[in-house]
DNA sequence: TGAACGCTTGAGCAATCATTCAATTGTTTG
DNA sequence: CAAACAATTGAATGATTGCTCAAGCGTTCA
C-alpha cells in the first residue's frame, strides 16, 4: 500500500469538494498541451530567441550573434519551436528567416514579465 | 574557431539590425527570472496543482486525491510552486491548505490554453 | 563543377529533473 | 505519553534535456 491509495478523510465537505474540483479539471491532453507549451517558454535560450523575434524577423546566423550562442545551438532549439508552433520561418535562398507564429507569444511573454517585475 | 565566433556578413541591415536588437533584449537576470517561471508551469503535475487551486484553496491530501498521486510526489512540486511565489499556503493543525499567490497564474494558464485551442 | 556558405541533424555527454521510498517533524487525540 | 496522521525532506534512480562536435544537405556563384 503507498501513499497514492492513502486518502484523506477529514470531513464531508473535502470530500465534495474533491469530487467537484476533479469534475472541474481539464482532459488529460489538453493539460500535456498546456506543459509543454510552457516548457517551451520554459527555457533561458529559447525565451531569448522568442524575446529577439517578438522585435524583428532574424536568420539563424543573426540569431546566434544576437545572443552570442553557436549556430548549432540556435538551431536545436529553433527546431523545439517550430514543433511547437511557436516559430514560422520563410526560405531565401541559403537563409532562412525566422519569425514568431502569432501575437500570443509576445502576450505570453508580457503577462510573465509583469509577474516577474511585481514579485522583485 | 567555434561556430560561436562565426558571424554572418550578408549585408550592412543585418548588421545595423542585429546591434539595435541586442539593444532592446532584456537584462539577462530577467531572461533568466522568466524562464524560470515558465518552466514552473512546464510540468504536467504542477500545471494540474496550479489549475486545481485556481479552483479552490486544497490541502495536499485532497490535491493528491484530485491529481491521483503521491503525497510526497505533490509535496515536492508544491516546494517549487512556493519557491516561485505561485502558490502559498495556511497552517490549520496538521494541515496544510494551499491556495494561489495572485491572478498572474489564472491570467498565464488561460493565455496558454487559448493558444493551445487554436493551434490544435 | 566545385568550393563556400547557411542551416540542419544525429550522436554523445553532462546536468537537471520528477518521482519513489524511507525517515522525520509537528500536531492532534485517545 | 503514545499512537495516528498530515506534511516535509533527503537520497536514490531513471528519464529528459541543452549543448558540442562532426557530418551532411541544399543553395549560390565563380
Amino acid at each position: 500500500m503507498t501513499d497514492k491509495d492513502a486518502i484523506c478523510q477529514i470531513s464531508i465537505v473535502n470530500e465534495e469538494k474533491v469530487a467537484s474540483i476533479r469534475e472541474e479539471m481539464l482532459d488529460e491532453d489538453l493539460f500535456s498541451s498546456l506543459s509543454d507549451t510552457f516548457k517551451a517558454f520554459g527555457d533561458r535560450t529559447r525565451v531569448r530567441i522568442l524575446y529577439a523575434l517578438s522585435r524583428d524577423e532574424l536568420c539563424v546566423c543573426d540569431l546566434s550573434s544576437v545572443l552570442d550562442m553557436s549556430v548549432s545551438a540556435i538551431s536545436h532549439q529553433l527546431r523545439v519551436l517550430r514543433n511547437m508552433n511557436l516559430v514560422k520561418y520563410r526560405k531565401d535562398g541559403k537563409m532562412a528567416y525566422y519569425s514568431l507564429c502569432d501575437d500570443h507569444v509576445v502576450d505570453l511573454i508580457g503577462l510573465a514579465l509583469i509577474h516577474v517585475r511585481e514579485r522583485k
